[in-house]
RNA sequence: CGGGGCGUAGCUCAGCCUGGUAGAGCGCUUGCUUUGGGAGCAAGAAGUCGCAAGUUCGAAUCUUGUCGCCCCGACCA
């Protein structure tokens, strides 16, 4: 993409309404402008971030065996009456009413409707198990909304649904879900760390929230330091085979957030230089529940001897758009984001360090043309600006690798390419530049 | 929902107390000079001062109401 034919609206100064520092640098980067309270555009540099974000969640939902649907974002409030929970949501539900005074919600979450469309489906436990997911817009009418799309009222999240015959079924689909969440948040560079959280009235070990360390986090969490180590991506996942092991190792050290903390336990189980009390993000909350929505709702489903069978349901939530923000802030610096590869919207932003000088231009446009066939994506910045001001703007939206190309490299035949994350730059000649990242 | 703060040019803000021709920096446009980490000079465009009512000869400024946004707390299947 040429810069100059580009949208990429960034701002110098600090806008007055942002203060934590993802909110800031979305701002700045020309990622997302606000249109209301908790209300977001994106704009096209944030978009191409918000689908990478999601193509992994699919992925890894897709690798561990969820199958992926799109349900509506208004919902008829007949639905809700049948859970018991339209009364019960209270005022965070936005209710609309159409023009037949037909009352209707911006769906919250889908728990009615995927039940809805299990009941009516599947009539036989030969069908099951299944878990299905969508990855839709939410809207939740916050009290407060605040830290830009950390807490917004319009979300998008990825929301999937297990159902099962019985409760050691409906483990596994936990289980699953639990492991392709560690590969998720592992594979956008992030330490999530999956902490014990309430189960509500089920009660049971089967809710787990997934938390990013960080210092502007909403939970205060505690944790042994190992946790922070462990690695997911090195370890041979079978799906089909019994995850339990991996469960284990991940919930055996201590891991709360301040609801389900006992300081008493977490002094006696984890030694005083391994404790971490710091804040975290909520990324993720997986949940068992049963029958919770099946009963009321009446999904059943005929057993092996014909009898009902109530489903064993589940929910998995990943904040796909707070996802956006919890990267940033695990991953900045002074000069703005640095997007870890697997979501940065483009590979490499190429500068022409002196539009005009036509060695420059020549050179400049070559290595585009070649870095698009050869199929890396690259933000080619050939606007006239000044080289500072290129600079700045690079750093700021944080793209993984630049290139840097201007008269003294030309003239030598190099170009110099920088690392955003360390601030490494190396001088490669300019006919090897392409070959450097089309094999990485 | 309790408490606090802020709405003036695209952005960051001054002016308001003490009413009297609406300002600065950045950004934007044009020209010249520049050109490897957010350039300099010159000229220029750009704001019904959130909205409404009131007080007044006169309101960005005072009063009341209202809307919006931000922060702290409570809340957050």
């Amino acid at each position: 993409m040429r810069l100059s034919r580009y949208f990429l609206p960034t701002l110098r100064e600090n806008p007055a309404e942002a203060q934590i520092v993802s909110h800031r640098l979305m701002l700045r980067a020309g990622l997302v402008r606000q249109s209301a309270a908790g209300i977001y555009s994106w704009l096209p540099l944030g978009l191409k971030v918000l689908r990478n974000i999601e193509k992994i969640v699919r992925e890894e939902q897709n690798r561990a065996g969820a199958i992926e649907l799109l349900m509506p974002t208004i919902q008829s409030a007949d639905l809700w009456r049948e859970s018991g929970r339209y009364e019960a949501y209270g005022k965070e539900m936005l209710r609309i009413t159409d023009r037949h005074e037909r009352e209707m919600l911006f769906g919250p979450t889908n728990e009615e409707l995927i039940t809805a469309i299990v009941r009516d489906s599947i009539k036989t436990y030969r069908d099951l198990p299944r878990n299905l997911y969508h990855i839709q817009w939410k809207f939740r009418d916050e009290v407060r909304p605040r830290f830009g799309v950390m807490r917004g009222r319009e979300f998008l999240m990825k929301d999937a649904y297990s159902f099962d015959i019985d409760k050691e079924g409906a483990r596994r689909a936990y289980e699953k879900m639990f492991v392709a969440y560690l590969r998720t948040y592992a594979r956008m560079g992030l330490k999530a760390i999956p902490m014990a959280a309430d189960t509500g009235p089920i009660g049971g070990d089967m809710s787990h929230e997934f938390i990013i360390l960080a210092d502007t986090g909403e939970s205060a969490v505690f944790c042994h330091k190992d946790l922070v180590d462990y690695d997911i991506l090195g370890t041979e996942v079978d799906f089909d085979a019994s995850l339990t092991p991996i469960i284990d190792r991940w919930t055996g050290l201590y891991a709360a957030t301040d609801e389900k903390h006992d300081a008493a336990r977490f002094d006696a189980e984890v030694p005083a230089d391994k404790q971490i009390a710091a804040r975290g993000i909520e990324v993720g909350h997986i949940f068992y529940f049963g029958t919770k929505y099946s009963k009321p709702m009446g999904a059943v489903v005929a057993g092996p001897n014909g009898e009902s069978i109530e489903l064993e349901m589940g929910s998995y939530g990943i904040g796909v758009s707070r996802l956006m923000g919890a990267i940033i802030e695990a991953s900045h610096d002074d000069a703005g984001i640095v997007w870890p590869e697997s979501v940065a919207p483009f590979k490499l932003g190429l500068v022409n360090l002196k539009a005009g000088d036509a060695a420059v231009d020549a050179a400049s446009a070559k290595l585009y043309a070649a870095l698009e066939a050869a199929g890396v994506e690259t933000l080619y910045d050939d606007t006239d600006e000044r080289a500072g001001a290129k600079f700045a703007t690079m750093d700021l939206i944080g793209l993984p690798w630049q290139v840097h190309v201007g008269p003294r490299g030309v003239a030598r035949g190099v170009a110099e390419i920088k690392n955003r994350k360390t601030g490494e730059r190396t001088e490669v000649a300019l006919d090897e530049v392409v070959a450097r990242f089309a094999a990485a």
